[in-house]
DNA sequence: GTAACCAGTATAACGAAGTATACCAGTATG
DNA sequence: CATACTGGTATACTTCGTTATACTGGTTAC
């Protein structure tokens, strides 16, 4: 039992070639940071020039305050955002969009643009065989 | 020159508050087809040439059958493989990469690249600046 | 003084995604 | 005859993302 499992390792290894385990790394990497149902609508509310927690907030609907507040810790941890408390009276505090974040902008746009076509096939496509 | 077009056309993605709806809509789109953690692994195995399954079960380390199988039944849905069952002595399938999963192809270039800088930077920061 | 805003946190629960393990029928190999 | 390969399926379990609801401490406005 120990040899078969030896020998099944052996051939995983010599089946793979070496970098394609960094590959596989780097893309979960990527699907990681902008995984999950509201980071990109977060990017985008962002980037739309919302600033204010509340304001983000409001500005995607159906999210929660504990979601919200949570991806932006992720993202603020992965350094797309940053979070800046500013001193005013009642403590205000302001999140912005790093280059970091903006350097998505080419991933961003193929997703558009093929999310875009993907809907238009899947809608003129009823069924295939 | 190019640069700039692409940087103007990044800056009206993301900042227009008029298409805003419909590219969050086409950019989730993209998420649910490619999300979780296995599908682009998986693309990109086939597109490095592995077509039989356990050949790109072998590839993916990590992954298990029942979740190969899963996604490979989505993806075979959603039109990015194509399954061919070949009529040798003991039938053998073979899985390929559509047209449709290879454009594609520029983003998983992309997240790849992205994906790397970001381990990099992440490791090589421990806080931010 | 009480109501409402701000930026969140706490706690519990749900359900989907993913994991672990075993198993199947069929075919070839030793 | 036993073993191992093929392409998967079945069942049970666990983890994790997401939801729901309530709450906090401080501040301004009525």
């Amino acid at each position: 039992m120990e040899d078969k499992k030896r020998l099944k390792l052996i051939k995983e290894v010599l089946a793979s070639p070496r970098n394609q385990k960094e590959e596989v790394m780097a893309l979960q990497d990527a699907i990681y940071v902008i995984g999950g149902k509201w980071k990109l609508p977060i990017i985008n509310s962002i980037c739309n020039g919302n600033k204010r927690f509340r304001d983000i907030e409001r500005s995607i609907p159906g999210i929660t305050t504990r979601m919200l507040s949570k991806d932006l810790k992720e993202m603020e941890a992965n350094q797309l955002v940053k979070r800046t408390v500013l001193p005013t009276s009642p403590v205000t505090v302001e999140y912005t969009a790093t280059d970091y974040c903006r350097s998505f902008g080419d991933i961003i746009l193929e997703m558009i643009k093929w999310g875009k076509q993907h809907r238009e096939r899947v809608i003129r496509t009823p069924a295939k065989s």
